[in-house]
Parts: C-alpha cells; sequence; structure tokens
DNA sequence: TACAAAAGTTAGCTTTGGCTAAATTTTGTA
DNA sequence: TACAAAATTTAGCCAAAGCTAACTTTTGTA
C-alpha cells in the first residue's frame, strides 16, 4: 500500500487547469444537451414537446424553459412559432440522439456495475456530462462484456 | 436484445426532476468542494495556499479567485488575514478530506477499469461531482476486487 | 359559442461565477 | 533601504439560469 505519487499532487499546475477548464465548458453545454435530449423523449412519448411539460420533467418553471427555449432557437435546434409546440431541426435530432445514446450508455454501464435502476438514472444525469470518448468506450465495452458473461 | 423499455421513457415525470434538481444541487457546492481540496493540496505540496497558485491551478484569474474565497470565508471554511496565505479551518480540513478521498476513489476506479491515469483525472474533475453514495460504494468496491484478482 | 382554465410569453429581479482595470500591499533585490 | 515586481484586493462589468408577477393566447367545456 505505498503510495506511488501518482495523485493529484504530482500533475503539473497546467494538466490540473485543463480539468477544471474542461468542467466549466461542460457546463456551458449542459443545458442545451438536457433540453434536446428530453424534447426527443417527448416527441416519442407523446408526439409531441409541449414546453408545460418539459417545465415539470426539469423541475423548473414554464418562463425559464420559455427563456432557454430561445436559446436552442438561436442555435437553430428546435423550431417553435409561439404558442405550438417544439419541433427538433436536423441538427437538434442529431445532437438528441448523440446524447440519449450516452445517457443509455452510462446508465446501462451503472447498472451493470451493480448499481440499481433509480439511483443508476440519477447519477447518470449529472455524469453524462462528464465523461470524454475515451471513458464512454470503457463503459460501453464493459458493459458488453457483462452481458455476454 | 429486446427493449425492456427500462429506459427514460417510463420514468415519472417527478422521478425525471429530482435527478435534475440532484444536479443543480450539486453544481452548487462545486466551487467549494474544488477549492478546499485544492487548498488541502496546495499546504500538503508547499506547506501554503496562495491564491495565485489557486488561480494557476483552476485556469481562472486571480480575482475570480479572492472573490471566491470570501465565500469560503463566510461559510467557515477557511481563514485568511488580508494579503496572507490560507489556512483551512477544521471543517474546511474535513471537507477537503472527504473531496480528496471522493476524487481519488473515483480516479482510482477509471483506472481499474482501463481509462488512461491522463483522462481519468481529467474526466473525475466533473464526474466526482454527480456520484451519490451508492454509485461511490460500487465504484470503491470494484476497485478493491480488481487489485485482489 | 362564450368564457374560464391552462399554457405560453414577457418583463424584470436575483445569484453565481467568470472577466478587466486599477488600487493596495507585500516581497525580493539592486 | 529604496523601489520594482509580484501578489492581493476592490470595483464594476457581463452572461447564464433560476425565479415571480403579469400579460397574452389557446384550449376545453358548459
Ligand atoms: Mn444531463
Ligand atoms: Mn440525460
Ligand atoms: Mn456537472
Ligand atoms: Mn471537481
Amino acid at each position: 500500500m505505498t503510495d506511488t505519487n501518482e495523485n493529484a499532487l504530482s500533475r503539473s499546475p497546467d494538466e490540473q487547469a485543463s480539468g477544471f477548464e474542461a468542467v466549466r465548458t461542460a457546463h456551458q453545454s449542459e443545458m442545451v444537451e438536457d433540453y434536446v435530449e428530453l424534447i426527443a423523449e417527448l416527441i416519442q412519448l407523446n408526439g409531441a414537446a409541449r414546453p408545460v411539460e418539459i417545465a415539470e420533467r426539469l423541475g423548473v418553471t414554464q418562463p425559464t424553459v420559455s427563456k432557454n427555449l430561445n436559446r436552442l432557437k438561436r442555435e437553430g435546434l428546435i423550431l417553435q412559432e409561439p404558442y405550438r409546440s417544439i419541433r427538433l431541426t436536423e441538427e437538434g435530432r442529431e445532437l438528441a440522439e448523440a446524447c440519449r445514446q450516452r445517457h443509455r450508455i452510462v446508465v446501462d454501464f451503472l447498472v451493470a456495475l451493480g448499481v440499481s435502476q433509480e439511483v443508476a438514472e440519477y447519477d447518470a444525469e449529472g455524469i453524462e456530462h462528464h465523461v470524454s470518448e475515451e471513458t464512454l468506450a470503457v463503459f460501453h465495452a464493459f458493459t458488453k462484456e457483462r452481458a455476454k458473461g
């Protein structure tokens, strides 16, 4: 149990900073990702995505949703005529699909590892935004391996 | 490969909202946790934690650090006389220790799983704030199991 | 088909955590 | 020991994302 010094203290300031910077960057895309993912789910579930339901499932108020949807419009991810329900653009659909896949990989991985379904869903909502391609690939491989065994 | 419907679409609005709410809550404690953890590291490494180094290792400017340190003071986690370096209160030390342990568990888990050391450190910086006690315990158990085998 | 309830929007406030510019204090060195 | 450089702080700006209150539009139903 000797300390190999392979810990945070052995990292250069720059290396350490790049980790914190990545977290801040991830948090900037997080809202958009969760919205398009949820919109895709609601369309699949109900045939339409309405702001009132987005608000309910995110646990925020309707004005918050209304304001954030404007950002998604600006970014070309959704289409919405005033007072009507929401559609995804092609770009929005693609982002939503990528987010749903990533979310699914994280949840399935946690479950394969032994975490309960409820907690897996709960934790995945945050974890999904901080998983690099490399880590995601490792998660996916682990889940597939477990499924075979 | 039939879909068991054990997916996001089968969850109640309330269940789904509680996940998003947990993420927002985690993000509120994140800054404080990263600061005390880093301060503890710098004290161990250099005998002192100076704002200029905190700024460098977080990748933010010195005024940002100065402002955020005031929050840590208000919350009773650090002590600092003006223009002097930073000490942790007993409460700050305890929080730092808990954060370092959690960080270490997440990094070691990712490495045990097959993620490279660099990417493990990188991803852990964000993931650590979104891991419930249950998931953390599963991570820890997995790492210990791997160490034996 | 009127009209109340529900949904959506707008306006405006708050907090958080970034930033730059400039002032102050400490530190290191000629 | 003077003084330049470095560190720290203060002041003030900004954007993001939450909120409430109030307004507008749509929907459902008596
Ligand atoms: Mn999420
Ligand atoms: Mn998600
Ligand atoms: Mn996060
Ligand atoms: Mn962190």
